[in-house]
RNA sequence: GGGUCGGUGGGCGAGCGGUCAAAACCACCAGACUGUAAAUCUGGCGCCGUAAUGGCUACGGAGGUUCGAAUCCUCCCCGGCCCA
């Protein structure tokens, strides 16, 4: 049997780090004590699987009981994805074939796999329970909950309540979910804190299968880049786990300067103390926030990329940023037919694809959006004469050189 | 099945016969500024095109009324709510 970290300090960080409720507490904090390896349940939903810093602070929570030592299982709700969203949202999901599933599965464990030891997890699919279910198991199922419970969740009660509809499909949904507990037999459960209630029902229901009810752990969802709202990938606010190191890097400097401390939180394990000075420092104004966050870039792209592409993507956002200087890689513009027939700088940002429509590029260049080898133009009528090696620039980001290549 | 309210640009949502390519807000793009791709400020944000108060296509779909429709009428499709 695998050996298993009980220190203090280590359960300290454990349950207060980037944690908001830890139900049972005293019950977790004794089970983790007794230096037993606990099965740790994760649910994953394999509908979407486009993973960003929101799902890493889940991660990191998760690594830290594997480097524990406790045994992590990772739920695929290949089963529930197809009963449609519990949340509300009216837009019925779509069904996914078990092809996609299983897809969409690997690439979410691959992208998880930059964090998590995904070699020790045991990876548990819905369906092997949920496929021999009978219509008399769903009932027994259903027997050991009630409405009044349901109800107790904030989000349907407001919607009864108010006269919205709350489909019956909506109340199995945490009640499968729940099940998944008892087959897997979890001692703890881990997810965002949008999923207390499902874990609760999981506790409620564990008993009545002659288990003890699982102690569950929930992290905060992570604001996204605007600084407002949940990261998200529909909001478009979000850092994507896969994203390259200067993208990634310049993501995290365009966040909203508040966000930045639940950031270093949940995504370093830089300690507390020394999170303390350096903010400190910051509200004295003796410390340029834009360095904070500058160290807060590099932390994250070191994790997900390494050090090496951290320090040179912050070499060329100083770069292209704050010395307005070329960026060390400039994309291609074939020299092609298209482009050796524009006569304007119209046309050429068309042909360059530097622009969607005519419109567009008219706009770009009158609102002094566009250089050609570091000349604004700003007159739409300019001519244009495509040769080898002039570089454009529209906006602030985007560039290309125009290359004889193909 | 009956009633009723609605379907407008990437989102939300105003408009309810001409002055509507369509308000406001959000998102997005560009510029200025800066501590950054932050914040703030300015401009833009259907397409084609200009010296332009120019042209074209658009307000669920198809027809119709009118000199003229996102706005009125008919039918159809889709959604919310209420009653059965």
């Amino acid at each position: 049997m695998a050996m298993v970290e009980t220190s203090e300090a280590a359960l300290a960080t454990l349950l207060n780090r980037g944690v908001v409720d830890a139900v049972v507490r005293t019950d977790l904090e004794r089970m983790l004590q007794a230096g037993k390896p606990l099965r740790i349940k994760f649910g994953v939903d394999p509908s979407r699987p486009d993973l960003h810093l929101g799902h890493a602070v889940g991660f990191r929570k998760i690594r830290q009981f594997q480097e524990l030592g406790h045994h992590v299982i990772i739920i695929i709700g290949d089963w529930t994805a197809r009963i449609g969203d519990p949340s509300g949202r009216s837009d019925t999901r779509q069904m996914l074939s078990a092809a996609e599933v299983h897809a969409n599965a690997q690439t979410y464990l691959d992208q998880m796999g930059k964090i998590v030891d995904v070699d020790k997890i045991e990876v548990a699919w819905q369906t092997s329970w949920f496929e021999d279910f009978t219509l008399e198991d769903v009932v027994r199922l259903c027997a050991k909950y009630t409405v009044n419970r349901m109800l107790d969740r904030a989000d349907f009660s407001t919607r009864y309540g108010g006269g919205q509809a709350v489909s019956v499909v909506e109340f199995l949904y945490p009640l499968l979910q729940a099940y998944d507990s008892v087959a897997i037999e979890a001692d703890v459960e881990l997810g965002g804190t949008d999923q207390y209630f499902n874990f609760q029902v999981a506790r409620d229901i564990m008993p009545a299968h002659g288990l003890q009810p699982q102690q569950f752990l929930t992290w905060p969802l992570l604001v996204g880049t605007d600084g407002t709202r949940k990261m998200s990938k529909s909001y478009d606010n979000y850092v994507a786990i896969t994203d390259e190191p200067n993208d990634m890097y310049g993501k995290v400097m365009s966040l909203s300067d508040e966000v930045m401390r639940d950031y270093f939180e949940t995504l370093t394990d830089i300690p507390a103390p020394v999170l303390d000075e350096m903010f400190g420092e910051m509200e004295a104004e003796r410390r340029n926030p834009r360095d904070v966050k500058a160290h807060l870039a590099r932390e994250i792209v070191t994790q997900f990329h390494d050090e090496a592409s951290a320090h040179a993507a912050e070499a060329e956002f100083v770069r292209m940023f704050r010395q307005g200087a070329l960026p060390s890689d400039i994309p291609i513009i074939a020299l092609d037919d298209a482009l050796r027939s524009a006569n304007t700088i119209v046309d050429a940002l068309i042909a360059a694809n530097l622009a969607k429509s005519r419109s567009e590029a008219r706009r770009l260049v009158q609102q002094g959006g566009v250089r050609l080898d570091n000349t604004r133009i700003t007159d739409t009528n300019t001519p244009y004469t495509a040769q080898p090696g002039q570089i454009f620039q529209v906006g602030k980001r985007r560039f290309g050189e125009v290359s004889e290549g193909s």
